[in-house]
DNA sequence: AAAATTAAGTGTTAATTTGACATTAATTTT
DNA sequence: AAAATTAATGTCAAATTAACACTTAATTTT
């Protein structure tokens, strides 16, 4: 049986905000678009979904032809459908994706005219592009006071004064990282290596690793309006 | 210029997880499903997205047929797109709302066999609507975790008391009164009337309503590891 | 080689918030 | 009028936070 014949069907794209962190500041991943309508401007990386896969799955294959990477943290962010926001009709579903900064520098695949620029100074881009970004930001930021999704934009051993950095980026603001610092190991989520960052700084900073199951646990832990224990996460 | 001629379009559908609060436990409106496949089952409320509107358009489309409400409270939760979730290929956009308990009863529009259910004990539904209510779920409680949206669940006046169930409803937790009580008053949500509520107990609980102003200052207030100070949400 | 410099990391303390519990207050029922 | 019920306020010790000072480990400059 064929069921919904006569429904309407629509073209589905993905795009990807391939956000990274190069210690200082966010950098998010731009390609030069290959195909009409608006060739060769900047654009997310984006693709059509495929008849065989999910929406999510057309992401992670969008963002393993461009980066050649794989199992990148990835969470939709939205869904731009406004008839005329392209000049054919396409819904887009837009992805955020974090990468650690020390890898991607030299992953690009050659296939695609891509590149890193500030989060803050990017190019005009095409369509409704830049307000992908916005609620990419905005999501970010949201999940970010809720889980500790952040280490994904770091390297498996990193600093404090690393994250410390990256928290201030993301959310513009001034840490004490005096106190920041003493929260952040007092959650327990890190762990300390007999290894030091030399590179940024004279002393060195420890670096840390996650310990992945309190990362796991932490997950819903800090509701406000509630007591800390007990939430039942079923 | 016709572009993007070669590639593959797809079905779009809305599925909406309503959610309403009895002042007891959390309800969800179900309907009996008009067209096959699956017919005559309970389902989500649900429709294809039309060829000049967006998604979210058509999910508020969709909860205006069945409750004759509009402006609902309505937010994405999901896209649902695994081939072979249904029979013919469907790409599902999923949005969970919050309707205030005290107005739907006798909404509901004629032309749909639709009942509410408690929450944790409703029929089996179709196809993958049960993962739906769990991502549903599991959004409203990391949203509620950082932005008052339960208010939405409550009338216009309502009582701390009515909260306090509520908030032990979506987190299934036991809370002190006295203290949430405390809590929440100082956050400065919260305007008291000169009203009280006689239905629920003798001595009467006192009405409130949400200051809109804090209200919306208080998006993003709640940060884990940052200073609770001026976080900029541009 | 000593002194200056830089940033990491640890301490200290007062103020605030939280959690646990007790009491008082307002109303209806008996 | 007493009993029952639930709202609302109060108390206090413990925990957490914010603000600030100091020490430490290394490198660079003199």
């Amino acid at each position: 049986m064929d069921f919904y014949k006569n429904e309407p069907q629509t073209l589905l794209a993905v795009d990807c905000v391939i956000l990274g962190f190069n210690g200082e500041s966010l950098e998010i991943l731009l390609v030069k678009r290959g195909i009409a309508p608006e060739r060769n401007k900047w654009s997310l990386m984006g693709g059509f979904v495929h008849e065989d896969e999910s929406p999510e799955k057309a992401a992670s294959r969008v963002l393993k032809k461009l980066t050649n990477l794989e199992d990148l943290y990835m969470e939709n962010c939205g869904i731009f459908g406004e008839p005329g926001r392209e000049e054919r009709r396409v819904v887009s579903i837009v992805y955020f994706a974090l990468i650690d900064a020390t890898q991607y520098r030299h992953i690009l695949s050659e296939e695609y005219e891509a590149k890193w620029f500030p989060l803050d100074k990017h190019p005009k881009l095409i369509f409704d592009h830049e307000d992908m970004i916005s609620t990419a930001k905005h999501t970010l930021r949201t999940k970010a006071a809720l889980y500790p999704i952040l280490f994904e934009l770091l390297p498996e051993k990193f600093t404090i004064p690393q994250i410390a950095s990256l928290y201030e980026c993301v959310y513009n603001i001034d840490l004490d990282k005096r106190n920041f610092s003493r929260k952040l190991l007092s959650s327990g989520l890190l762990i300390k290596l007999n290894e030091k960052d030399k590179e940024n700084s004279r002393k060195g900073a420890f670096f840390y690793r996650l310990n992945m199951d309190i990362y796991k646990e932490k997950i819903m832990s800090f509701l406000r309006y509630l007591p800390s224990w007990s939430v039942d996460e079923s």
